[in-house]
This record gives C-alpha cells, sequence and structure tokens, in this order.
DNA sequence: TATTGACTTGGAGTTAACTCCAAGGAGTAT
DNA sequence: ATACTCCTTGGAGTTAACTCCAAGTCAATA
C-alpha cells in the first residue's frame, strides 16, 4: 500500500505519516526496491493504532516510547502494560472533563433555546455562565 | 480576589490568566485604584468558564468569540446559542473518539495482564495492536 | 526613607505536533 | 529520450496556547 493510500484510508497527510515514522511514533516502514514506502499489514496496524491514540489525547511521545519498548522484545511486557496503564489515565481523565463540559453546555444551549422561544432573557448579567 | 488567589483556586499560573484576559477569552477584569486585578464574582464566573471549556478542547478562538457577541448585547443571543452549539459538536466529537480509544485501551491492557498471569505471549508480532 | 514583595505591561520565547519546501530519484506514458 | 507524476530526504517554518522576561509601579513593612 502507498503512502498515499494510507493517507487516504486515515485521513492523514503524507507529512504526517513521514513524521510519525521519523521520530518513531510508528517502527520502520517496508519499503520498494526504489526506496518508497509500501506498507504492509503490521505497518498499516501501526498506523491505526497511532492514529487512534493520538485522537484520544495520547502524547506522541508516549508513543514514541511504546515502539521503542516493542522492540526491545519481550521482556519489556511489563513495562508496555504500565505505559498502556498510563495512557488510559490520560485518556480517562480527559473523558470526565469532556463530559463535565457537555453537561454544561447542554443547559447553557437549553437556556438559550428557552430565551430565544419565550423572547425573554430571564437571567441577568453574565447568568448564562452558572452552573 | 488577587489574581494569585484565582490562580490557586482553578490551577492557572497569572500569565495564563493575564493572557486570557488580554486575547479576550474573558472580560477585562476589575481592578484596584493601584491598578492591580481584583477578581469579582463574574469575572471569576468567567475564568471558571474558560478553565471548563479549554479543559473539553474547545478552543480560545471560539471562547474570545463568545465573548465578543456577549459584550455586544442582546442582539446575538441566536449567535451566541449556534456558537454554544459549535463548541458542543467539537466537544461530542471528542468524546466519542476518546471513548473508542478507552476501549480498545482496556482491551490491550486485559491482554497484557492475561500474558504476565501466565507467563505466556499467545499473541504474535505486532498482534497486540489489533481490535 | 529604604527595602521588600506582589503586582503591572509589552513583547519575546517555548513547546507539541505537525506542515511546508527545495532538490533530487524512480517508474511510466509518449 | 523526454516529460510527468509520485515519491524521497533533511531541514526550516507554522500554529495554538501558553510561558517567560525586563523594566517599572504600588503598598506595606523595617
Amino acid at each position: 500500500m502507498t503512502i498515499k493510500e494510507v493517507c487516504e484510508k486515515y485521513n492523514l497527510t503524507p507529512d504526517t505519516l513521514r513524521y510519525y515514522e521519523r521520530v518513531g511514533v510508528i517502527p520502520e516502514v517496508h519499503r520498494t526496491k526504489g526506496g518508497n514506502r509500501d506498507y504492509n499489514e503490521e505497518d498499516i496496524s501501526w498506523v491505526e493504532n497511532a492514529v487512534c491514540m493520538r485522537s484520544a489525547g495520547v502524547p506522541v511521545e508516549m508513543l514514541i516510547e511504546y515502539v521503542k519498548l516493542y522492540r526491545e522484545g519481550d521482556g519489556t511486557i511489563q513495562a508496555r502494560r504500565d505505559l498502556l496503564a498510563e495512557a488510559r489515565a490520560v485518556v480517562q481523565e480527559n473523558l470526565d472533563k469532556y463530559q463535565a463540559t457537555m453537561d454544561k453546555l447542554n443547559y447553557k444551549i437549553s437556556r438559550y433555546d428557552e430565551a430565544i422561544k419565550t423572547g425573554v432573557l430571564s437571567w441577568g448579567d453574565c447568568e448564562d455562565l452558572k452552573k
């Protein structure tokens, strides 16, 4: 699979994909004779993994560390598990914050809708910030 | 309330708080005779709102726009509602991605725990990336 | 009155994560 | 063989969101 195809599949730019490889977010990708990247199934799994983790705010630095441990072999199983647990904590924390903000936004929007429907601004200065 | 107290309350730095005010993430804060910031209840509501929204990835640019509309008065009610709805869409999208990543992380970690417990690496190269 | 410590400003610097660019190589179409 | 398109690299540039700094002000204490 060419770099372009992988980009289309995951909605990335070639520059991003090359950047991920260069800094070690994914391991080195298989090449054609001519030196062009030719992603095999395993390469694509790594890309998919990176995209998923990045989309949830797991830092690039953490992914680099994971790949590094992975390449060091079976002796790093425990370390890898711990790193994943750390990533999970990051994601969970964000998840909680995001949920709290959703609640607040829903509340605020419903109050605006009420005001728009009735034509009455039933709250004072800055009141829309509350709750 | 001094800038320092507000910082402690919301775990921010004074620089961040001044930055928020300078670019318009929050409206201008009340001052003492000497020119020092003296946050009143309304100012603090704005700070709290900014912290909440930022923690859920709502861009600074969007908050600036909201404050701008707010200061323009009641004629911007509909525009503010729409902006909030836009922010909600941003947060919801992230929420979904984060949840998907949590599921994946939980699965991966459980597989690692299994491998650690049994001492057997029951999966092949890169297999831990799957699912 | 002199010093201390927290505050002020405008502006420059930093960080993470890309994103762009110039120069050049490989493979295919004419 | 020439052109065209897509790829390559190393390195520089960009963006969002802070973060730091120098120089100065103000109020309270020694």
